[in-house]
DNA sequence: TTGAATGCAAAAAATTTGCATATTG
DNA sequence: CAATATGCAAATTTTTTGCATTCAA
């Protein structure tokens, strides 16, 4: 994989030292929100890094494929590295812990739904919703 | 399954046309998000249905384990029957159609989850996103 | 120098909440 | 009659946009 700058100016867009910092900053929470990363940021630098900023740099991002999101938390999108998805997301809906799984338990079924829809599926993509062991016994 | 209107006392909440009817367009619709519910409601009648309603509702038939939502367009949750989730929403992030494969796909994946976490996968709440046959080819 | 990116504030969306009134059981 | 629901409007929360200014290439 070449650098950020390297690909950001093959897609026509720039380096800024804010798009750096989103990007650093999602791989260093491994899992990020928008409004996470903005209180991440050291607001001790020069500029603070505006919320609509962050928004921005996460589309763009996601646009060269260096991150992607899922819902774990229904409403609020979380980031993280395209590099870092070789897990799975698993959300327990009860007391909301979120477990990972490695991607490759999900291997199969992959293969099921590109042979059934010739759909290519990104799993990592995905937040599974359930139970977890603990809420199981207790419900 | 018991009727709306025992399961609803049971749980010590009441039925009232507002709620049955939202339960009837979801089952009409398939898939529907608040907004797209109070469209669908016929207005002829005695109340227009307030969209605050339509939340409340759809909550308190979540609740009862009639309905269920799911993250087709990453934003906006779209309700559907629990007994309807016999399949797999999988949403194309080209094109953003949205197509469904038997839940039995998922079978060996759901089993892997168990085995590996000891979590009880929920996969017809999920939105599994890529890409469909078709934009696959053209990228 | 030139176009892309930022910050800030205002605008949109999407949900939630407070409260008086209507309705269910 | 008592407690739950509704409708409406206002308040939140989350995301997007407009625009003047700054900055990367």
């Amino acid at each position: 994989m070449s650098d950020l700058g390297t690909r950001l100016r093959a897609a026509g867009r720039r380096l800024t030292p804010q798009r750096q910092q989103v990007l650093d900053l999602v791989e260093q929470l491994g899992h990020a929100t928008p409004e996470q990363i903005v209180e991440a940021a050291p607001a001790t630098d020069a500029a603070p890094m505006a919320l609509s900023t962050v928004y921005r740099s996460l589309e763009a991002l996601q646009e060269l494929g260096l991150v992607t999101h899922t819902h774990v938390d229904h409403r609020v999108p979380s980031y993280h590295l395209t590099t870092h998805a070789t897990h799975i997301h698993v959300v327990c809906r009860d007391c909301g812990c979120v477990d990972e799984a490695p991607a490759d338990v999900a291997e199969e079924f992959v293969a099921r739904l590109d042979r059934s829809l010739g759909f290519e599926a990104d799993v990592t993509h995905a937040a599974i919703h359930g139970l977890c062991r603990t809420c199981r016994k207790q419900s």
